[in-house]
DNA sequence: CGGGTCAATCCGGGAG
DNA sequence: CTCCCGGATTGACCCG
């Protein structure tokens, strides 16, 4: 069974698998691609597929079968084109043709978050700093302050206890992150407005440029350092997310595929029971099964004898992986007779592939 | 008080 | 060597 797992913030899920890569959402889809044997049996049961032995035989099988895939768009159900537009003050820098924050003043049809228009002396410090060092340094008390004060601006709207808490006391709080004492880590939240503009570039971007980490910290008056931080520390609880999901479903697929074999076994054993009290049928010739690679139905050949059968299953396996020729006889080698109904129904069972190999041959 | 969240740090590995 | 990233971890803060 091909098993291919891609997680949806990962630029090419499937290296190996075009048609797989094709998502609608690029940033938080999740995509399965379920490969040669797993794809034909969940669509008909039709029987199994020795083509995939190697990783080579794997590649050619994906090409030319196309896998099942299912994308699961956990954090965006609806496809990105369809999707409201993000909060309306805010802009992702890069997304315009202008960068600087400056510049989106001149714009008077855009709603942007315009950090220089409510903190212009911040902008100002920050776009000096450049790299938003001298926002950390200890020597910077007056970018310090002034970027205490625009924390508590975007802090509007933020829970009660913060705001319980008085602009006095966080605004010390800030302060001493900033000074000499470096030794005490204090906790930084992010403000509302910052994780949802952070949030939204990320969807935009899983990864940063240098550029555009730089204009997102200029526009959040963050240093870039916290917006390196934040977006690797995004895309790693992307990555948890995704395994939980990814571990669900398939949990819920071996689960199913469980409960499938399980059923067929039965199936399987039923039948043997049935052909084994009716001995009529050890009369009759034995039957070839052939799927059609295209329609991946099965075609049966009563007339064919086994040899030509055999044949035919050689040629077609070296000429095409996605054709699979089925002889069916018995245990015992010298009767050849089979059920057609019974091969019918076999032809359906899903077994693990070593069973299937043994009543292959 | 314990558990959860999340910004921040450390470290190793890969790419240029 | 530098830069960037992922993974693991730390530590501050929040909440029930």
């Amino acid at each position: 069974m091909e098993l291919a797992l891609s997680l949806g913030d990962t630029p090419k899920p499937f290296s190996f698998l075009d048609k797989a890569t094709k998502m609608p959402n690029k940033d938080l889809g999740f995509c399965i691609a379920l490969g040669n044997g797993l794809s034909k049996e969940m669509k008909n049961h039709s029987g199994s597929s020795s083509s995939h032995e190697n990783e080579r035989s794997s590649l050619r099988v994906s090409s030319s079968d196309p896998p099942l895939q299912l994308d699961l768009l956990p954090f965006s159900p609806v496809p990105r084109t369809q999707q409201p537009p993000p909060p309306s003050q805010l802009r992702i820098p890069w997304l315009s043709d202008t960068l600087g924050i400056e510049r989106a003043s001149s714009d008077g049809q855009t709603r942007r978050l315009d950090v220089s228009r409510l903190f212009p002396a911040e902008v100002q410090a920050v776009e000096e700093a450049e790299d938003g060092t001298a926002l950390s340094s200890p020597n910077s008390s007056a970018s310090s302050f002034q970027m205490d004060f625009s924390i508590r601006n975007f802090n509007m709207g933020r829970n009660k206890r913060e705001h319980e808490l008085g602009d006095a006391e966080r605004t010390s709080s800030r302060a001493s992150d900033d000074d000499e004492n470096g030794s005490t880590r204090k906790k930084l939240r992010l403000s509302k407005d910052q994780s949802a503009f952070l949030e939204e570039s990320f969807k935009e971007h899983p990864t940063l440029n240098p550029k555009q980490k730089l204009a997102l910290a200029k526009q959040l008056n963050l240093r870039a350092r916290q917006v390196e931080v934040w977006f690797q520390n995004r895309r790693a609880r992307t990555k948890l997310k995704q395994t939980e999901v990814d571990y669900e479903y398939l949990k819920r697929c071996c689960e199913t595929l469980t409960d499938e074999n399980r059923r067929l076994q039965k199936e399987l054993q039923e039948l043997r029971a049935l052909k084994s009290s009716q001995p009529f049928y050890m009369q009759l010739p034995a039957t070839t099964l052939t799927m059609c690679p295209s329609c991946e139905r099965v075609a049966t050949n009563t007339n064919s004898s086994s040899t030509a059968a055999a044949a035919a299953t050689t040629g077609n396996q070296t000429t095409s992986t996605t054709t699979t020729t089925t002889t069916t006889t018995t245990n015992n080698s010298t009767s050849t007779a089979t059920i057609p109904i019974a091969l019918s129904l076999l032809s359906q069972v899903h077994l693990p592939q070593a069973q299937a190999h043994k009543t292959a041959s």
